[in-house]
DNA sequence: CCGGTTTTGTTGGTTTTTCAACAGATGAAT
DNA sequence: ATTCATCTGTTGAAAAACCAACAAAACCGG
């Protein structure tokens, strides 16, 4: 891709993740993400078809972003690992100010559907490579089931302001896991 | 000035910075420079005639920067004051290693030239306004004996790996100073 | 000294960004 | 309700940056 739509993109995408670190999304115009970005507003224009695009593309970075820095490091096993989820969390629980302000937020195609939806695509994958019996449907329940009570869970863990270590919350998140005998079941 | 010359000129100009303290000048290549501005080839070359043009452009930059650094934060008292003295030793200090490369850089125009002209500078200017009279040739001589003095002691407090703190240099600078009747003299 | 590789500057055609100007929408204060 | 200011989204022309390709120069290693 060209230099210049890669740095631009970059630029406009970090401007709006600091002013919304800053202030309430509504409140923020093209104008404050184009100055911030040090770019010319038809730039932003160029690329984003309004503020809400925008918004949704950051997500979709920043949750990109999530996975492979969450799969990259230590690539000890496939998707469901105690220990993989726990560095996951704790990944979100870093960015804790940009995240959660993206949960909270309301009007669009929330954050919430997007890290659901990924989630959800990771099970759905882990349950296809294990090859397990079940038909369609119950896979696609199962895994609907297991991804809203872990968006859930996180959702709810910001809202009472982390009432509780990472660890813990990980600990605790995968014994439910367990229960539920998400499959093949990796303790390491 | 239009945006993009002026970011772009700026990453250049940092990426050469950032080169000349890993490796020696001559073996940075003009290709080194761009990848390291994430910048193409062809963009070097149309802000800058080679890379010695860059360099000079950069110790300009790099003066200038230094000027208003020293003057802009506690403006009390016009040049030749002992704190400001002390307060430009110390800056130049902060980023020794980058100075201390350029101080060293035989080829080109060198930075120990471009650092007297503009101490000279200020001594001429100095005189100028205090009204002293003395003809211009005295002038210029004491202007350039002076100015030639101050470069020469920070030199050598470089070359010899800074055997003093920046405090007493400045101390002992300024009784040197003084002697020499650099006027008026202020000693706040 | 030679042959191969790298670096240098330059070119031309294409894409992107910039800037200024626009009309319409939105919002707040009088 | 009306003004005033700001924000929106779009336009067109000009400037800048991009990239690939080039010949010439400089730089090794055998």
């Amino acid at each position: 891709m060209d230099r210049r739509i890669k740095k631009n993109q970059a630029a406009i995408m970090n401007a709006l993740m600091q002013l919304i670190a800053e202030k309430e999304f509504e409140k923020i115009t093209i104008n404050d993400i184009a100055e911030r970005a040090d770019v010319n507003r038809g730039t932003v224009y160029s690329h984003y078809s309004d503020k809400y695009d925008l918004l949704d593309k950051c997500i979709e970075a920043q949750l990109t972003h999530l996975m492979e820095s969450c799969y990259s490091p230590d690539a000890t096993g496939t998707f469901p690992t105690k220990t993989l989820l726990l560095h996951t969390i704790k990944e979100i629980k870093q960015n804790a100010p940009l995240y959660k302000t993206l949960l909270s937020i309301k009007d669009v195609s929330s954050f919430r559907i997007h890290l659901n939806s990924m989630i959800n695509k990771q099970i759905m994958e882990q349950m296809d490579e294990t090859n397990v019996s079940i038909d369609d449907l119950s896979k696609s329940i199962f895994a609907q089931f297991m991804s809203s009570a872990i968006v859930g869970v996180i959702e709810w863990w910001f809202n009472q302001s982390m009432p509780c270590s990472t660890e813990e919350l990980t600990d605790r998140l995968w014994s439910l896991l367990e229960m539920n005998q998400l499959i093949p079941l990796k303790t390491s």
